[in-house]
DNA sequence: GTGAATGCAAACTCTTTGCATGACT
DNA sequence: AGTCATGCAAAGAGTTTGCATTCAC
C-alpha cells in the first residue's frame, strides 16, 4: 500500500517537529529515502539513493538522522549479523515483521507470523526481564538460491 | 552440568581433527576458553581470559579460530546489536537457547522456550525460504536494573 | 621438509565525534 | 540572534588480511 509509506513519512516528520527538532532538508531527505526504500536498508544505501537523486547527504548526517529516528522509535534498527546496522520505518500501530536472511546471497526479506508473536508474548510474561521489544531472524536459503543449487 | 562443557570441548577438538585441521596450542586454548566461558562471549573476552591465564593468543588467531569453529558449526555466532559479534559453544544435539538483552546495562542472559521453538518450526514450514537456523533476541530491562529504577 | 597455524601490524569497514560553517525559527 | 543541523575529516571500534616465522605432521 503506497499510502502506508507516505503515512509513515508524515507521521515521522510530525513526531520530529513535536519533539522540538527543526525541519531540515537533509533530515527530511533521509526520512523520504526510508519511506521510499522501505524494509531493511543500511545507512549507506540511504546515502547512495540520495546521492543518485542529486541531493547528497553526508553519511554522518544520515547516521545522525537514523540515530535520532531510532531514539524516537520512528525507525527500527536491527542487524542480521553482517556487522552492518539495518533500519526500517517503525509503524506506530506496533505491527511489525521479522526477517529471513539468505545465507547464500545475503538477501533479506520479511515475514509476519501471529503464532510467533503469541509465543513471544507468552514467553515475555514468564521471564524475569521486563521485555519491551524482540526480534527474530530466520536463516536459510532463498528460493532463487535454492533453485540455483 | 560440568560435564557438558568438557563434552563440547572434546567434541569440538575431535571434529577439528576429523576435518583435517592440525592440533595447535592457540586454537585449543580458544576452544578451552569457550568451554570455560560458556554462553555469549566476544573474541576479546576470550583473548583477555587467555591473557590472564598466561597463555595469550593473538586476537587475529582468536578470530581465525572462531571463524573456523563457526564454519564447522561448533560454535554459534550471533549478535545482539552492539556491533560486536558474540559466540557460544553449539551443542551437537541441536538444543539451544536464545538471549535476553538488558537495554540499561547491556547484560545478556539466556532462556529456552519450547513454545517458541514450536512456533518457529511451524513457521519455517510455511515460508518460501528453506530455513536451517534461527535466532531470537528479547530486549528489556533486567531485574537488577528494574529494581534500581 | 612441507604446509598449516600463528603473531604482528597494517588495512578495511562501519560508525561516531570535533569543529567550523550554514540554516531554521 | 541564537541555536540546532550539516559536512568534512579525523578518530574509534571491531574485524580481516599480508607476510615472515614457528610448529605440527
Amino acid at each position: 500500500m503506497e499510502t502506508a509509506v507516505s503515512e509513515w513519512q508524515r507521521h515521522a516528520q510530525d513526531a520530529l517537529a513535536h519533539a522540538g527538532y527543526r525541519s531540515s532538508g537533509p533530515r527530511n531527505a533521509v526520512v523520504e529515502a526510508l519511506a521510499e526504500l522501505g524494509c531493511s536498508v543500511t545507512a549507506k544505501e540511504i546515502a547512495d539513493l540520495l546521492d543518485e537523486q542529486g541531493r547528497a547527504v553526508g553519511l554522518a548526517s544520515v547516521y545522525r538522522a537514523l540515530d535520532l529516528l531510532d531514539r524516537l522509535r520512528l525507525v527500527q534498527r536491527f542487524d542480521v549479523g553482517e556487522g552492518t546496522a539495518r533500519y526500517e520505518p517503525a509503524h506506530p500501530g506496533g505491527e511489525h515483521h521479522h526477517h529471513l536472511v539468505c545465507q547464500s546471497c545475503g538477501n533479506v526479506s520479511a515475514f509476519e507470523d501471529q503464532g510467533l508473536e503469541r509465543a513471544i508474548e507468552k514467553l515475555s510474561r514468564r521471564v524475569d526481564y521486563s521485555i519491551d521489544a524482540h526480534d527474530v531472524t530466520l536463516r536459510g536459503e532463498c528460493p532463487a538460491c535454492h533453485a540455483r543449487g
